[in-house]
DNA sequence: CACCGTACTATACACTGTACGTTATGGATG
DNA sequence: CATCCATAACGTACAGTGTATAGTACGGTG
């Protein structure tokens, strides 16, 4: 019997392992010693295949990256965009520990690579120029995590009683005459904090735009 | 002489000291040991002001938001729109720990209703329905939000040469045949990470497909 | 003067990431 | 087969974190 067995470990394993109690107990809540915990092994061992923290959480970026499906190519190319940016929202809350691991760290990777990849060579082969097509890819890009992150944080608020409480309270609190808009909208506003409808709303209006601005 | 003197303490001068920590050692390496530290005073004595760490976040980030103008009353609303939107950025760079502050909370306070409640007044004012006034204050807030903190977040980046190192290694690491697009566009991408440009060149996108729905 | 709420202190706990040094194992080599 | 060594995993330790709990002394009010 092997006191100290090894090659239990594996690059991929910790990954999946990590993602798992990233998803079960949330962003916060995850650690580098419960995933050890969980692999029934001691703390320092993950650090044999990762550098720190950090390290790790690109790696399990990247991994959720991978899982995004390729583009489509038999549509034109402002369904393809569609697709893009639906296929990364609908993966963000799908794992929505996603969200704080795109906004937190800088991109790194195959995986994340291959997907700028594809929206690049769709804006490309749209005809956009190089200057126009990577402005285009970074407002899209933020676009779909700004609001998908927005839309995954209030959807946690209103699982959260207490929170959704004192959401509540501060509603009330506002007085009509100093903020008619807010409490006029207040129902609007609490509907369109998240939703398919309000991801689309706002990727409309991007198309849109972009659509003017479709070269010859 | 007093042993433990008295309301030297309040609310307003935590807020301004946690914010000189939060701006001068970033988001991360602020802590509540620290601020109590720096007003010379045991950790727990924030605790009569603040319920937890996360209310004094709360309380800076509201603060912060007071510091954004009023809407200017004497132009056409897409150009109000463009002002509260190229406000928010100014303040976020200005204060970058205030894209943390954004992105990890849900909003409250009053100064915050304050700054929808311009945007939303604006929106009305130009004759949107209600939904869809609610809809592009969310669809503006959500692309100001993703962007700026991608700036900043990648400004901070390019400012550690040991990011900046691993970042140029993993470009140059793809293959031009796998990533075409990618290796062509590098130098693009890299110029459209952040700048005034960048950001008026989204914001235009989407004011471009609001014009295309104005009302009357 | 006596009292009490409250502003602050002191101590303690459970937890974090990770630096450092040690040990034993499996595969390659002689 | 015997030997050696790179390395996978260990154990210990440290400097932090947020905050629960209990205690203390002050300032205003009766």
């Amino acid at each position: 019997m092997a006191r100290t067995p090894r090659n239990t470990l594996s690059s991929e394993l910790i990954v999946r392992t990590a993602l798992e109690l990233m998803e079960s107990k949330g962003t916060d809540g995850f650690s580098l010693r419960g995933v050890a915990a969980e692999l029934g092994v001691g703390p320092m061992a993950l650090y044999t295949y990762f550098r720190n923290k950090d390290d790790l959480y690109d790696a399990v970026r990247d991994h959720l990256m991978g899982l995004l499906p390729a583009v489509p190519e038999d549509v034109e190319w402002p369904e393809q965009v569609r697709f893009v940016c639906r296929s990364l929202r609908l993966l963000m809350l799908q794992h929505p520990c996603l969200a704080q691991l795109l906004s937190g760290r800088p991109l790194s990777g195959h995986e994340t690579a291959r997907v700028a990849e594809g929206l690049l060579g769709v804006l490309r082969r749209a005809g956009f120029d190089p200057e126009t097509a990577a402005r285009t890819h970074t407002t899209l890009f933020t676009y779909v995590l700004g609001a998908t992150s927005w839309e995954i944080q209030m959807a946690a608020e209103r699982r959260d009683p207490e929170a959704w409480r004192r959401l509540r309270m501060t509603m009330e609190s506002l007085s009509a005459r100093d903020f008619p808009s807010v409490v006029e909208l207040a129902p609007e506003l609490a509907r369109t904090t998240g939703g398919d409808e309000q991801f689309d709303y706002g990727l409309d209006l991007l198309l849109a735009g972009l659509r003017l601005r479709t070269p010859s």
